[in-house]
DNA sequence: ACCTGAACACCGTTCAAGT
DNA sequence: ACCTGAACACCGTTCAAGT
């Protein structure tokens, strides 16, 4: 037994099952203790959500950029980032619960302004920038953490107008979205308005 | 009692204290009732949310676009919805939670739908305009809910280095983001790559 | 320093019993 | 048809008591 125990059990229970399979009973059983003994090493259960998110926080890491212009190698950080959120649905969802998103982001935002600031943005523009990406990447990733979960994909009580023009359109919308695209069109849409092209990709257009 | 009075105060607690606050207890007392007669009106708690958010996505109803272009009325229609979720941000999460989402989007993507038409978008090229143009909004709508809630906006514990060579930009993300100015950025972006301009616009641009 | 067991105040839910 | 009270299995947490 040591903090650090507990806190590597907790964190699975939650990765696995959501946080509220995290019970402290359910705890102790798996850490073969009383479930009195927790207390002693992490103080109660809002201050070991605490450290099971901080933990996450701080493996987020540094993300490396891929590509050779400005546009890549930004578009690049953000299908990285939203592949490594992806991951583990259960802890960003606690992390967004607990209010801990931009501290997440810390070392992408990081990376992003570099790459802005290659080519002339910075100050309030590369903050808005910045902020704008990454407000698409947890919005899509909490998006696709519902619709995970969740029942149905296709709306339960109520149909699309069967009179409609466009049938195509209605059949569209009765299969799940493709999600991947459906992020890429964002992300792109984002990236081409904010990040300026580079003098290559200006010549050879 | 009737089983609308209890959806009522359901809603009412949740609305103004997070679904935590919805306990059956706390539910009857404010009902003056005994908690088990509670549960002969709506089966019990889960059924009892899936009341409250069925009657949310029922109030949802027909938002109505507003301005000239497509453009300018796709806009509009998405950020009143917008408006209208922030009204009700307890609601909407509990929505979110329990995927029912796209069930509240469905009128207002009919309208976007009938702007898009309109341009020559259609099928499949409107299905996923749709889909980006919501998600946009439930994401940026789910980030404040929690902005909302959370302890500081600013990170805690972490901080960007102090080295850094844009103070302007380190500045800039020092303070809370202007939520209203991520969203219009986001939005138009999305507008500008997904809905074609009208004639009357290219001829005077 | 570390762990246990009993105890308390809370949950949601069931069910027999009342009117 | 509608409501009550007792009861059960779960919570998180405190605290005196052990080693």
């Amino acid at each position: 037994m040591s903090r650090d125990r507990v806190v590597d059990v907790a964190t699975r229970l939650v990765e696995e099952h959501g946080p509220d399979a995290l019970t402290m009973r359910r705890l102790s059983q798996e850490l073969g203790v009383a479930v009195t003994a927790i207390y002693w090493h992490v103080g109660n259960r809002d201050a070991l959500l605490d450290a099971v998110v901080d933990r996450l926080v701080a493996d987020m890491g540094t993300l490396r950029p891929s590509g050779s212009s400005a546009r890549e190698r930004v578009t690049s950080l953000a299908e990285k980032l939203r592949a490594r959120l992806q991951a583990r649905p259960h802890l960003i969802g606690l992390a967004h619960e607990r209010g801990r998103i931009p501290d997440m982001f810390l070392p992408v935002e990081q990376a992003m302004a570099a790459e802005l600031a290659r080519v002339g943005v910075s100050g309030k523009d590369a903050a808005l920038a910045l902020r704008a990406i990454s407000a698409h990447v947890v919005g899509a990733v909490l998006l696709e953490r519902a619709a995970g979960r969740g029942g149905p994909e296709i709306p339960t009580g109520l149909v699309w107008p069967a009179d409609a023009s466009d049938p195509e359109l209605v059949e569209a919308l009765a299969t799940p979205p493709d999600r991947d695209a459906l992020f890429a069109l964002g992300l792109n849409a984002l990236v081409g308005a904010l990040v300026p092209l580079e003098d290559a990709e200006r010549a050879v257009p």
